[in-house]
DNA sequence: ATTAGGG
DNA sequence: CCCTAAT
């Protein structure tokens, strides 16, 4: 994971020109089967092996090969037609005019292509196929190229080995016999389209023999013929690579052989039989060469494409992967590969959000989402780790990371950072537990805030745990009679635990803010947080013990647990309830549920009870200040909503 | 720092 | 709920 950018680079550079190499012809060579040797790397990435893995790989699958025929045991004909010199001048020539120029117009187009979903319809498509049909009639290729697919088919599901070489198909097999689906036969076309439009082949045309070559001179055309270099020095993968480019076909056996009419065509064999033998074999491995269907794990493949992908990036001379690259990556991308995307984007808005939300608090701070390594930036980091590790957390919590002001958490990625400011419980809590209000503020930033919705909602456990254990304390110590006496009273055994979580919520976020930002800007609204039956029952009482205007403390006395209620709040709760008293009173009294549209039905009884102990306190109000303490063997009258007074 | 009120 | 003025 952390290493993952570095090795990713380095890889890259050690094996980038091999790889490129490889790649490129692979990609620009008109090779119709196209499929992308690779090796995994530990960390799951795919790295493009080298040609000479690439010709390891084509030994091993001899064995496996060997047992089909060879189709092309026809006689040689004679290589006349062309002196390795003609040859040679001819692929200079190409190369050194117009082949660069060519090559990079047929890059762009097959560029173009890629990106293009339809092929089949497209003229160029067509125009390929029938290029080459001539080939396909020739070769039975297409029954071998079909096998690839068998092949992996059959190997089923399996995990990849890391430090393995193996075959990825990363193209499919031309589209010999119709294209098995859409991205092989855009790959054709493409393939085809650019044969023929490269100046290349033409000049090669007629019969070459390529055996009469020496490993420069193959290089040489292997250069003019795919338009880069090559460091492999064999002569056989020279010469079938070449044919292959020049034949457009994967077809090529590795036994003499020349090409006439961009044909192959098998030569008696000029050297020792043992090497015949032996290049005949290759040379039906090299028929349908290739495929290795690697079974993947989702992960893996999410991984290595997107270290893929990086590659590519990085190089920017792979301007595409093949087909089945580019549609797994797509894929993969918008389905579970999103999710480590998402991980890592996601955050934008919701960054922008939070900070617009506590833009105002802290101005300073600076969210970034960590995510998994930038992926973005260094698609190689993409370790399966990392993205796993995201996905992983994703799904269970759908966190996001967050860095506040040198921190980084989790923050739930649903969930909203709730704003509120340090609410004066916690200076409470301070007074009460300084320890734990320092612990709390630490935990706050770790924990922004849940949605005041979300009532047991889901952030984490560890988190709800924390805060009760922090809250009891207080809570305990300070009010814990009252409370526990109300809230068992009532019905809320649940909505103690919701306030409970909730005041940990609230701590903590305050804490949080009050840490990291100006302790007092103005700290984005509260959330809206309604009140609770149980709350307002609690104000109700408050106000009846220590009478209506003494909101801090009935906040602090009655409140103490919730710390997200301010004395304003109480008092604004309060008058809210008057005026809902007053209105209802008149036109009901004995309408007992009447619950108007608004959002918590406040039970009449509580409605009653407002009144009356507005009316008390606005006669004693008047006089002096409202009851004290002593008052509150008035509020066990009152509970009842019965006349007072 | 609280409280009362307006928005 | 927020904000502000007045205490």
């Amino acid at each position: 994971m952390e290493h993952s950018v570095g090795t990713v680079i380095d890889t890259v550079d050690t094996e980038e020109k091999d790889e490129e190499e490889r790649r490129d012809e692979k990609l620009s060579d008109t090779e119709p089967v196209v499929y992308q040797l690779v090796r995994v790397e530990g960390d799951g990435r795919l790295v493009p092996a080298t040609d000479d893995e690439v010709k390891e790989v084509e030994k091993l699958l001899e064995d496996e090969k060997s047992e089909l025929a060879i189709k092309h045991a026809g006689g040689c004909l004679s290589s006349e037609g062309f002196t390795k010199k003609s040859v040679l001048e001819g692929l200079m020539q190409a190369e050194d005019t117009e082949g660069s120029r060519k090559l990079n117009a047929r890059l762009e187009e097959e560029r173009l292509w890629l990106s293009g979903k339809s092929f089949s319809h497209s003229p160029k498509c067509v125009a390929a196929k029938d290029q080459t049909s001539e080939s396909i009639s020739n070769g039975n290729a297409c029954l071998d190229k079909l096998q690839p697919e068998n092949t992996s088919s059959e190997r089923g599901p399996g995990t990849l080995e890391p430090n393995t070489v193996c075959n990825v198909e990363v193209g499919t097999a031309e589209a010999c016999s119709g294209a098995q689906n859409e991205a092989v036969a855009s790959r054709s076309s493409i393939s085809k389209s650019c044969t023929s439009s490269l100046p290349d082949f033409s000049i090669l045309r007629g019969e070459i023999c390529l055996d009469d070559f020496s490993i420069r001179e193959l290089q040489e055309a292997f250069r003019a013929t795919f338009g880069r270099e090559t460091s492999v020095k064999d002569k056989l993968w020279l010469k079938r690579r070449i044919a292959m480019g020049l034949t457009n076909s994967c077809h090529v056996p590795n036994t003499n052989f020349i090409i006439k009419d961009n044909k192959i065509i098998l030569s008696e064999a000029k050297e020792d039989p043992m090497k015949q033998h032996q290049s005949e074999i290759e040379a039906e491995s090299s028929l349908s060469l290739d495929i290795r269907v690697i079974n993947i794990t989702h992960q893996n493949i999410e991984a290595s494409l997107d270290s893929q992908i990086a590659d590519d990036n990085v190089s920017g001379k792979r301007l595409r992967s093949p087909p089945l690259l580019d549609d797994m990556k797509d894929e993969n991308s918008q389905m579970e590969h999103c999710t480590a995307k998402r991980m890592r984007k996601p955050t934008k808005r919701y960054i922008e959000e939070l900070s617009e939300l506590e833009s105002r608090e802290c101005t300073a701070k600076s969210y970034s989402c960590m995510k998994n390594s930038g992926d973005d930036n260094f698609p190689a980091n993409v370790p399966t780790r990392t993205v796993f590790y995201g996905d992983a957390n994703r799904r269970l919590i759908s966190t996001r990371y967050v860095s506040l002001g040198g921190f980084s958490f989790h923050v739930p990625f649903v969930l909203r950072a709730r704003r509120g400011r340090p609410r004066k419980n916690t200076v409470v809590l301070m007074k009460y537990h300084p320890s734990f209000v320092y612990h709390m503020e630490e935990t706050s930033v770790l924990i922004p805030a849940r949605l005041e919705d979300n009532e047991n909602g889901s952030p984490s456990k560890e988190i709800r745990s924390v805060s009760v254990q922090i809250l009891q304390p207080n809570f305990v110590g300070e009010m814990g009679t009252e409370m526990d006496k109300d809230a068992l009273n009532s019905e809320d055994e649940v909505n103690l635990e919701h306030r409970r979580l909730d005041e940990h919520e609230d701590s903590t976020h305050g804490s949080a803010n009050n840490s990291q930002q100006a302790p007092k800007s103005g700290q984005r609204r509260k959330h809206h947080r309604a009140w609770t039956l149980c709350e307002v029952r609690k104000l109700v009482d408050g106000v009846a013990k220590y009478g209506a205007g003494r909101w801090s403390e009935i906040r602090r006395l009655a409140f103490a647990s919730y710390s997200y209620r301010t004395s304003v709040d109480l008092k604004d709760k309060w008058r809210n309830l008057l005026r809902a008293s007053l209105a209802q009173c008149p036109t009901e009294k004995g309408a007992k549920n009447s619950r108007k549209h608004t959002s918590i039905p406040i039970p009449t009884p509580i409605l009653s009870q407002v009144r009356e102990l507005a009316k008390l306190h606005a006669q004693t109000g008047i006089n002096t200040s409202p009851r004290k303490p002593a008052d509150q063997g008035s509020k066990d009258v009152h509970g009842e909503g019965s006349g007072f007074l």
